[in-house]
DNA sequence: GTCTATAAGGGGATAGAC
DNA sequence: GTCTATCCCCTTATAGAC
């Protein structure tokens, strides 16, 4: 009847990276909330790090994989922030955390969030950006974020409604004159 | 010559804190940072909470300010949005740093930064609000916290233009129908 | 697969010399 | 005021029984 063991630590693991941070949850955190030991934890994932690493594979793929479809196929900005709004509210804001999160800096290697972060946020700038359009980006990206405490509110997913809500938002952020 | 160790601390700690978050942050690297030892930073701040709530103090109060300000004298979201960017340059972004890393969530009891955060967001938001005030009100106040960003990459306080460009951006993020 | 017990190390904090 | 040395708990991670 329970879902497999390694499924409800990476739920519980998820939950409390979002409310705490990664650097200030334990394995005895996760352990007692999914009502093992921290062995069992350490049975499942080898490493604190490698729950990481798993919790962000998909979503990160999803992002990298939105950041050369906006290369290739030259998405607008607002593609590109529908694209990553939707992401993200369909993947548990589980990238948006990590980029939140101070004290994953530099943590999965393999998965460079920031690195990430600022390539989106250059192909929200376009292209030969002032310092105005990286600011505009930048608060762009950051409205978008959004996502997380949207989500926290709702506990499950966010409805259409309000992605569209934070779309706009976001949207607005970006573009100084909007075209005609 | 040198400006009195209780400020190096400080200073070292707010750009650790901002940098890898409070909770990744260790004693021994905010030492090794002002070149001393652990215990020299233990004799001028007993506990590590002490170096944060020390930090937090000024910026904290700027924003309660804030806070009574607009309840009291009715501050337009313009108005709240600008002195909270103005303050939060001036403060070094500690408020902000705290707001943002989820392992400072309840750290200094006294000081409820998330408190704070929601009653702005209220605020922005307008009487009565519909989930798409809030969203909106949220979205805003995420833009105008670039000023981290923006401030890590000048090392220095933030010139007028970019503080006017982050105000704009969360002001239009936070309008779906500008006034005319 | 899950547990208890334990190792090994880091982190906050103190004692006491200088 | 600053240091070295130390304490002790918490955390990550492992060993081995069941």
């Amino acid at each position: 009847m329970t879902v497999d063991r390694r499924a409800e630590i990476l739920a519980a693991a998820r939950l409390l990276f979002l409310r705490k941070g990664y650097a200030a949850t334990s394995i005895a955190d996760i352990a007692a909330a999914v009502g093992a030991s921290k062995a069992t934890v350490f049975y499942h994932f080898g490493t604190k790090e490698t729950i990481a690493a798993e919790l962000l594979e998909a979503p990160f793929t999803a992002v990298t994989q939105l950041i050369e479809r906006a290369r290739t196929r030259q998405l607008s900005p607002a593609e590109i922030l529908s694209d990553y709004i939707d992401g993200a509210a369909e993947t548990g804001a589980v990238f948006v955390a990590f980029a939140i999160d101070p004290s994953t800096a530099g943590l999965i290697p393999q998965h460079d969030v920031d690195a990430a972060c600022r390539r989106i946020i250059e192909l929200l700038a376009g292209p030969d950006p002032t310092p105005a359009d990286r600011i505009r980006a930048r608060a762009a990206f950051a409205a978008a974020q959004t996502v997380v405490p949207a989500l926290q509110e709702h506990q499950g997913l966010l409805d259409d409604g309000a992605r569209e809500e934070i779309r706009a938002a976001a949207l607005r952020a970006l573009n100084a004159d909007p075209s005609p």
